[in-house]
DNA sequence: CGGCCGCCCTGACAAATGTCACGGTCGGGG
DNA sequence: CCCCGACCGTGACATTTGTCAGGGCGGCCG
């Protein structure tokens, strides 16, 4: 592993700083690599790759101001030739379907050994796909979400532990019409109760959009 | 910023191999500290630290096996000399309590700079202790869980998502009795819903104990 | 066109959840 | 000693939640 003439440059994005500057000194340490930007908030990854223009940039899904995967999205549209690769705390299947979609190369979740990131890199930059196998078969067991567009709307609304009376206030539907959202989605996901519906869709990344 | 004649000696334990792998870097770039031992689980911590004798021990508060607070007491008690830094994503405000009741030296939260780590970890050899100075004020407001001991042993149960009557059998209640003891943390805590309690008492660290 | 299917909306009903007032036990002061 | 407060346990009651059957649209296919 090494050496071609000109290395890669790469943009770090993650909430964390101490995290941030842990995987800027792992990949510093491989010579073909260079971390040319690290930025702590979603909105800050575009106007960064502007003024450095990185070959490769590492995404942290939870980030504030914009999430991981909207900030793929506009950093693929800003800067068509930057390559994204994905790095996450949680293997949320449904987090690697919306990367993709998003136009990430990669995918790759905090579990895996240190050693590989460098790989991965290397990898995105040649034009490569990479992602995690068991996670891919999750993504693929798991599908797409059989919620329908009201009971998203509901069961993100009702994130927030509001009474059925004020998510209907919120979503202007009658009380009625919100638990019987709240029932499908609890059918559906085959929880028990409204809170555990909201579990199981949060882990499956059915409730990420906008 | 170095060097005596022997490097402090370092033990990493963080459930996410990526950032563990990461930190290690970041941390050996310091000439005056040297990993010598890395875990992915609370449990593995103290048969390693018998091994490798180290003078500090970074711990992560979310891992498995065995959470890093009850990690930090076992390896106190263990290991009297080793010194234990828990480094941790959430800055709840219960954890730091409890680490600092556990024998911890130091407490750092990920959002820190990077170059602060071995500074801390410095610090943490000498014998003095590391604190988060917002983090610390929090703590302060937040004051000491005002659950008793049977409400916050139903409301950990209840972290499960059973009904009141499974609540009832696992703990050998009656189902009245169940929803008493949720309605007092209900009201302790400012939440509407047991779900939001569970909420309130998990983000101020008050669900922790054993 | 007519039937069919999926989605959205709603009200009525049963089951769960949350609140309340009450009794029992234990330990510390006055 | 007796009172008081804190905690635990319990059942009755109102409120909230979850389920069901059903009606109104709009699109798709025979």
């Amino acid at each position: 592993m090494s050496g071609g003439s000109t290395p890669i440059r790469l943009l770090l994005a993650d909430d964390q700083a101490l995290v941030r500057g842990a995987l800027a000194a792992l990949l510093s340490l491989e010579d073909d690599l260079t971390v040319v930007a690290e930025v702590g908030r979603g909105d800050e990854v575009v106007p960064e790759a502007r003024r450095s223009a990185p070959d490769v940039a590492l995404l942290d899904v939870e980030m504030p101001g914009l999430d991981g995967i909207a900030a793929t999205a506009a950093l693929r549209a800003a800067l068509p030739t930057c390559r994204v690769l994905v790095v996450t705390t949680f293997g949320r299947p449904g987090y690697l379907r919306r990367a993709m979609e998003a136009g990430a190369s990669g995918f790759v979740v905090k579990d895996t050994p240190a050693r590989q990131l460098a790989d991965a890199v290397r990898r995105v930059h040649a034009g490569l796909r990479v992602v995690d196998p068991t996670l891919a078969a999750e993504t693929l067991a798991a599908g797409v979400s059989p919620l329908t567009e009201r009971e998203t709307e509901v069961l993100r609304t009702a994130r927030g532990g509001g009474s059925a009376a004020d998510l209907a206030r919120a979503l202007h539907l009658s009380e009625g019409t919100v638990r019987n959202h709240l029932s499908a989605a609890i059918g559906k996901t085959g929880a028990r109760n409204r809170a555990d519906a909201i579990r199981v869709a949060e882990q499956n990344g059915w409730l990420l959009g906008e």
